[in-house]
Parts: structure tokens; sequence; C-alpha cells
RNA sequence: GAUUCUGUAGCUCAGCAGGUAGAGCACCUCCCUUUUAAGGAGGGGGUCCUGGGUUCGAGCCCCAGCAGAAUCACCA
């Protein structure tokens, strides 16, 4: 590493590590370092009459330092929150060497360091609860500076916001915003409450292949990988529905899986290509029941993280208390544009397109041009949770078809703040009808539509087994944690969302550079001016042009350099080699 | 993919009509024994995203590119 690229203040802090090894500290010790207690523990518990704590031990990043003095102030943060720290010099150095206080924790420790210290807890005049250190242990050394957010009374001073570097360090996003934590809390919780519920009815949480040669369950454009042994190629998996009904086929009563799914499709704030949903399939039970499940089990996951049904999402405020409203999506068309659309055929339909001035285009038919409706007129309006009901058949190629409407099927979406939230069918166990209903599938392929599924041959065969009746149901977690933990972006629920990845442009060594016939006075410069690869330098094509800004940086920056001729410089840049 | 906005110190952001790059915090030095986003004084630190162009002169104007955000289209 070239320290001539480092910033003042990460080269202060090598220069640091280096001190303290010279004072026989190690940085970065082995040992474990033992704990007892934490900062919100202490803050909860602490009393003055009680006097407790009287010997704790706590661990974390140093987040400030106040030094007045022999005595000083400083902020340790640690998993849980914040405590103050207070130092005095000859508490932690008794005797007559103070090196611990003047040097090492005045100078040599910086923010970002992890520090372990022991001491017993008071109260300053101010108020604050605090740690009266006796020992003070370096943990490990931040060699890079971390931005510092300051807070008082609720508001944040000087906050990171830029999304890029909230995203790409996400590390340094966590431990600067500490309420971005709060929201991986919550999205663990809602995890555990799911299974909790699916667990206590004996239903089994299963894997099934992410690595799929067919790649079936939903209609998107797949990510394609390829398997050297066999090769063939593979697919990163768009949904886990048709293996986790061969388990039904297999006799489990009901079966679930959290399904990191992935298409290859647009981003933007609410789609990541890989993304997460929870699917569950039960035995013997049909769309009717699934619907008063989901009602119990979005009510519950509310409750739990929150205390309440209600949820506050930007302007809004959303109730998930039972019973939600249920609508078929005829009906809600109905109601939203006035229009009743049963019984219409696809002519009548694109009229009705044509009279709401919703665009279409003629290879939609039937199925697609009733969602077009829907999709423009009235999700929008459903921001309470709404169960529509019962979808046209082109739409839902595994799903039963309604028990008294053969272009309908028994199939129903959860809508809530305008968004699908779950989707689920009675599904169809007819293997006869599932094939014929592939079959339909690739003539839609055939015809270019890139996201039609592919025929799955050993999928029907396991229905040709024997399905019993199920109904499945799909909920994106990656939604739900969006909507009960009110973040406006999918980003800011997944830990490392995609991103273009980083470029970096790399750099020759100095070395090279004085091998390629550079004067090693001027390698430092040239790099200074972005000239970090002989490459670079190569593709300069006025050599004057380069001379005159060497000769200027030269200048500028009081260098007191001999300035090179145009010649020489003209060399460097011809130089082969 | 389209449109709009943004890119200046480690972080948050100023900057004008085109004329030698600024503030606060952070960092460094010195002074201070209980401070509360910030104790006092002084000091360092910039390829003003990149590359072209216009100009005597560009952080600022023009063109192209890169990156990010918002809106829209497709999708969960």
């Amino acid at each position: 590493m070239n320290l001539g690229e480092l910033s003042e203040q990460e080269q202060i802090r090598r220069q640091s590590l280096a001190e303290l090894r010279e004072l026989g500290i190690d940085p970065f010790p082995a040992e474990a370092y033992p704990v007892n207690t934490t900062s919100t523990e202490i803050k909860k518990q602490y009393s003055a009459e009680k006097n407790n704590f009287l010997d704790v031990s706590v661990a974390g990043r140093l987040m400030g330092k106040r030094i007045m003095g022999k005595a000083s102030f400083a902020e340790l943060q640690d998993h849980a929150g914040r405590i103050q720290l207070y130092i005095t010099r000859d508490d932690i150095c008794p005797g007559e060497d103070k090196t611990t206080y003047n040097n090492i924790f005045k100078k040599l420790l910086d923010i970002g360091d992890f520090v372990g210290v022991r001491g017993f807890v008071f109260k300053t005049q101010m108020g604050e609860i605090s740690i009266h250190v006796k020992e003070l242990k370096i943990l490990s050394k931040a060699l890079r500076p971390l931005p510092i957010v300051k807070e008082k009374d609720g508001k944040v001073y000087d906050a990171v916001t830029d999304p890029e570097f909230r995203y790409r360090q996400r590390y340094v996003d966590l431990v600067i915003n500490p309420k971005v934590k709060d929201v991986f809390i919550k999205r663990t919780k809602i995890y555990n409450s799911l299974r909790e519920l699916f667990n206590s009815r004996g239903y089994l949480e299963v894997e099934t292949p992410i690595l799929q040669s067919i790649p079936g369950g939903a209609a998107a454009r797949p990510f394609i990988t390829h398997h050297n042994t066999l090769d063939i190629p593979l697919y990163l998996r768009i949904a886990n529905e048709l293996y986790l009904k061969r388990l039904i086929v297999g006799g489990y009563e009901g079966v679930y899986e959290f399904s990191k799914d992935f298409r290859n499709e647009g981003m933007d704030r609410t789609h990541n290509p890989e993304f997460t949903v929870m699917e569950i399939y039960v035995a013997y039970k049909d769309y009717n029941w699934m619907m008063d499940f989901t009602e119990e089990m979005i009510e519950k996951t509310a409750f739990d993280l929150n205390g309440t049904t209600k949820v506050k999402v930007g302007e809004k405020e959303i109730d998930f208390k039972r019973p939600f409203k249920r609508l078929s999506m005829i009906d809600s068309i109905k109601e939203y544009t006035g229009v009743d659309i049963s019984g219409m055929n696809e002519e009548q339909l694109r009229k009705t397109c044509k009279d709401l001035s919703i665009e279409i285009d003629e290879s939609m038919g039937k199925g697609k041009l009733i969602d077009e409706i829907f999709g423009e007129k009235v999700e929008d309006h459903l921001i309470q949770p709404t169960f529509i009901i019962d979808y046209p058949l082109e739409m839902s190629p595994l799903c039963k078809k309604h028990r008294s409407n053969p272009d309908l099927t028994e199939r129903f979406e959860l809508i809530v703040n305008g968004q699908e939230l779950c989707n689920a069918y009675s599904e169809l166990n007819d293997p006869v009808d599932q094939l014929e209903r592939f079959q339909e599938q690739l003539k839609l392929s055939e015809k270019g539509d890139d996201e039609a599924m592919y025929i799955d041959y050993d999928f029907i065969r396991a229905l040709e087994y024997g399905m019993p009746p199920t109904s499945g149901m799909g909920i994106g977690i990656d939604r739900l944690t969006m909507l009960l933990t009110n973040q406006p972006s999918i980003q800011d629920v997944l830990f490392f969302p995609q991103m273009r990845p980083e470029k970096k442009d790399s750099v020759d060594s100095p070395e090279k550079f004085r091998k390629a016939g550079i004067p090693e006075d001027w390698v430092e410069p040239l790099q200074k001016m972005g000239y970090k690869t002989l490459g670079a330098l190569r593709k300069v094509e006025k050599y004057k042009k380069l001379h005159q800004d060497l000769c200027g940086f030269n200048k500028k920056n009081k260098l007191g350099l001999k300035n090179p001729t145009q010649d020489e410089v003209k060399m460097w840049i011809d130089n082969p080699l």
C-alpha cells in the first residue's frame, strides 16, 4: 500500500498503531475480553440509592472523546447502545507512569477503536449515568475514520444520508445510524413471529433447490448459470412453488420455506434482483381457509413486532386488525370505476379499457385486460389490507379453476398500501388440466413472451401420482418488512442491496514507474495528478501539455524539484516496456 | 430503458456575475480535574466526479461519459 494515497487522518491512525506496538501494546489482541453487562442494561437498572454496578466491564467502540486536562469523558457504543465513560489520569495510571492516559488514551486512541473498560457506575453532576473507568484495554484499532454523527434532543446533526455510501458500506451505516440496526432486528423478529405460528401448527420448514434446471412457479425472467460437470444450463430459482407442492405429494401436511428468489428484471425502490418470499402449502385446505390463516398471520406479526396492529406508513396509518375487507376482482372494478365487467367478452373489455383511457396492446387477452383495469383504477386505492378474490383464468396457470365459474380461478391477493403483499391459490392438482395450462404458456412463449412458464414434466408426473387438495400462499418478506418498519425503499430492508460494482482504479507501484525510466521524485507527483498506472501515462497524446502540467504542479505544490525537459517527458510516455 | 436533479475536505454542506477554493464537525499542536451535538486558542488537509471544448482565465458556461437519487415503464 502506497502511503501517499492515504488521507491525513488514515496516516495518523497508522502512525498511532505503530506507536502502540512500540509501547508493547498489541492493538489487535487475541484473547477474549470478559463483559458482564451492557450500556443499556446499566442505564436501565442503575440507581444511586442502591449503589449497584460497582464492578462492571463493557466493551465496544469509542464514539467520542472530550478531554479536559487530567479528566476526560468518552462515549462507548456497544451492541445495545451507548454509555458515557469518565476517565481520570490517576485512576487509569495509579503509579508514576502516566503514559496510559497522556499518550495512549489521549493521543493513540481514536474514534471507532474498540476498547474494553472496567469500573463502577455513577452519576455525573449533569445527571448522566457514567462508568468511572479503572481499567482501559484496547481491543481493536480502527484505521479508517468514522463519520461523526451527533445527536441532541432527538435532533441528528451531520447524519450520513448519501444512499450510495450507506448501502455500499452498510457496516459503517450500521455503526453510525442506530435506527438502521433496529430495522434489521425487526426484520428478524418478523421471521421469528412467522416461524412461531407455522411451527405451532406443526408445519415443517423445508429447503428446496435454488439451482433449478427448469425455473418454474412464476412468470419471470431468470438468471442463467452453467454447471461444468453436468455441462447443462441451470437457473437460479424464480419461485419454489413447484418443489413445495412435490413435498405435499410426498405426504407432508404442511410445508413452508423462506425462499431467496432471483429475477433478472428491473431494479427500483421496490425491486431487488434477489428477494425473499415465504411460501406455505397446507393439504386439505382451500383458499377460503388460507384467507383466514393469512389474516391471522399478518395480524399476529404486526402485533408481535410493534405491540399494536396499527402501523404508520409514510403519512398513512394502516391497521392490520382482523377481519380484512374482501372483494372479488370484478366487484372491486365495479366499485372504483362503476363498470360491471362480468360476462364481457374480449371486444367489450377492450372498449372498456379505451373508455377508461387505459393503454393496451393487441397481444393482451381477456385476463390481461382485466388485470390492466385493476392495476390502473383499483389497486392504488386499496390502502388498508384488502383481499382481492377470484382472478381471471389466463393469469393463473397453477391455480384451480373456480368451483362455480370456469373463467375464474380460486385465487386471492392481499393488497396493502396499493401494493400486492400476498398471493394464494386453491392449488391446481388435476395433472391433465395442469399440462394443458403449461401448454398454453408454451404458446405464449412462442409468441415472444419471455416470462411465460416452462413445462415441468416432472411436476406433472408428481401430480399424476396424486396431490391432495391444497392451498398455498406466498408473501413478500421484503415488502412486509418495509410496511411494518415504515421504510420507503427495499434497499433499506436489505443489508446489502444489489449495486453496480464499485470502480476501482488500479495503481502501479513506484517501483514499476522507476523501472520505466521515470525519476523517483516524479513518481508521486505523476500519480497524484491522476496517472496512476504506466498505461494511463502511455495514453497521453500531448507530451507538451503533460510537461506544462508537471511544471505547474511542481510550482503550485512547492515541491522544489528540478523540472524535466520536454524531451524527457516525451521519453517517459514513449518508453516501450 | 426515458426524463429531471445531484456529484466541492474524512462527514454535512456553502460558494459567484467566470478572476488565488470556504464553514461546521472530524484531524493535528498547545491550555484546561464532571463536560453534554460544540471547553478555549492556533494549525494542517482538496485531481471542486472524469474527459473534451469555449475563454487571457472554468468548481461555475457548453458537449460527452461515469456514479447516485427521484419520477415513469416492466416485474414481487
